[in-house]
DNA sequence: CGACGTTTTGATTTGGATCAACGCCCGTGG
DNA sequence: CCACGGGCGTTGATCCAAATCAAAACGTCG
């Protein structure tokens, strides 16, 4: 029986009909829960790969560390997010993953992918496309650090933060949450946390967007799309070439 | 039967040996040619996506560009590449592909990888597993991008294309041809051409490399490692969950 | 030889980094 | 109830790595 719905399943079903046979390989995957406090690291880059994590609360972030200390944060994952899918042909993570706030994941072995890789081609083929969709992702993001302003990074970054929330949550509008400090939106982006918080206040004066607290709000989203030529993958992927399910959904 | 080995073939042998059967597959998307001049575009982001191509011959770039007309270069393809599976999943291809010389590429259809995906699950998990590899790379350069010097990116992308080099043409030892002009290289690592110019002026004169027209010598190669805190992630990958195939290469 | 693409070199500018101080909020403990 | 201390964000002064601008020096290929 499911306490809460899944936002994996939420997240999965957003493209693509699941079937029961699905639905129960993934409540399987998500059947033990562990809570971790804000700003514990989770695992460090070069540990032995064996766990992966569907987030079921809180943001988390993965980067990767210079050996002096300086960070870059590579990803942010969300609830409803697969962590670690992306070394799973690792023998050792290439990142690091810190809870941003309180957080509860559920972690399953690799070896529970391989039941999914055995009897669910369909499932397979839809978590490896939006394991492809996250590399499309990555390199907006990279093209967002090699050829933009620290103003279009940061609209940048609240355009795809917002478009990943609101696939989770329709009723969400212009105004999220943004559970991340300064420093680790630099982290994030490529810059300082002095810059970030210079450049955020010229973003406010500027009318680009309204702060509250932990709380942004875009007010001209359509300039800043225009700005950073901004696509949003999360809304539609190419499903037609996955394989076709024998039970229905 | 086959003219020339094929470099892909080669390649996903380094890592796992290949059935008859699956080399039957690959030799059937390898069928046809198409040649194409240096400095062709052979597609532009936002193209419907229906081909994919595995490159025979020389070098090819992908990129994203800003409708202004700023680039960035997020791929460098070389023989035995898969180009276009990272967009597998979109409807319209989120890069453009250029030929950087004169090339001979493999296109094949979509659908054809579907016919991979029905009849070898091992070669698919291979091949999915080289698509995720692809994906840490990419974290990688993006970490050079937002936290290194011009003179860490430009030690960290020889050590990177070396590195790639190696796995194909065992006899490399620490000279290459690298045929990018330094506008390309600057689109490749987020800096102007010009400063290229002045920071490989500063890496010979430092005894970093050696150049010699389009060739590069790398003479400090522990030391670049070092400062760039280099991972070379195309050595080893753990093929251990690949699903064992039923009959032997 | 001329022409075009590329690299080089130098002078100048600038976006963002660095350094340092200050203020705010909140939790903790006396 | 207030003193404190630590984490964050802000602000201003200064600095610097890389960008920009501009011109010259290369090829190399007709």
């Amino acid at each position: 029986m499911q306490k809460t719905s899944s936002c994996l399943v939420t997240k999965l079903q957003h493209y693509v009909p699941l079937s029961e046979t699905d639905r129960a390989l993934l409540r399987e995957i998500e059947k033990s829960e562990r809570n971790y406090q804000a700003g514990q690291e989770i695992y460090q880059g070069g540990d032995t790969n064996k766990e992966l994590f569907v987030v079921k609360r809180g943001w988390l972030i993965s980067y990767a560390d210079m050996p002096d200390g300086r960070r870059q944060i590579v990803k942010i994952h969300h609830p409803g997010d697969i962590v670690g899918f992306t070394d799973i042909a690792l023998k050792d993570v290439s990142t690091s993953l810190c809870a941003v706030e309180n957080v509860v994941l559920c972690p399953f072995a690799k070896q529970a992918m391989d039941e999914v890789f055995r009897t669910s081609p369909r499932l397979t083929a839809l978590l490896m496309s939006l394991a492809l969709r996250d590399q499309v992702v990555l390199i907006d993001l990279l093209r967002a650090m090699g050829r933009m302003s620290a103003l279009e990074r940061i609209g940048y970054m609240l355009l795809d933060l917002i478009a990943r929330l609101r696939i989770t949550s329709s009723e969400l509008t212009d105004r999220f949450r943004l559970p991340l400090n300064q420093t680790q939106i630099a982290q994030y982006l490529g810059l300082t946390n002095v810059y970030i918080s210079k450049t955020f206040s010229r973003m406010e004066v500027e009318g680009y967007i309204r702060r509250d607290g932990l709380h942004i709000q875009i007010l001209r989203e359509d300039r800043l799309r225009e700005m950073t030529d901004f696509h949003n993958r999360y809304d539609d992927i190419d499903i037609s070439w996955l394989p076709s399910d024998g039970t229905q959904a």
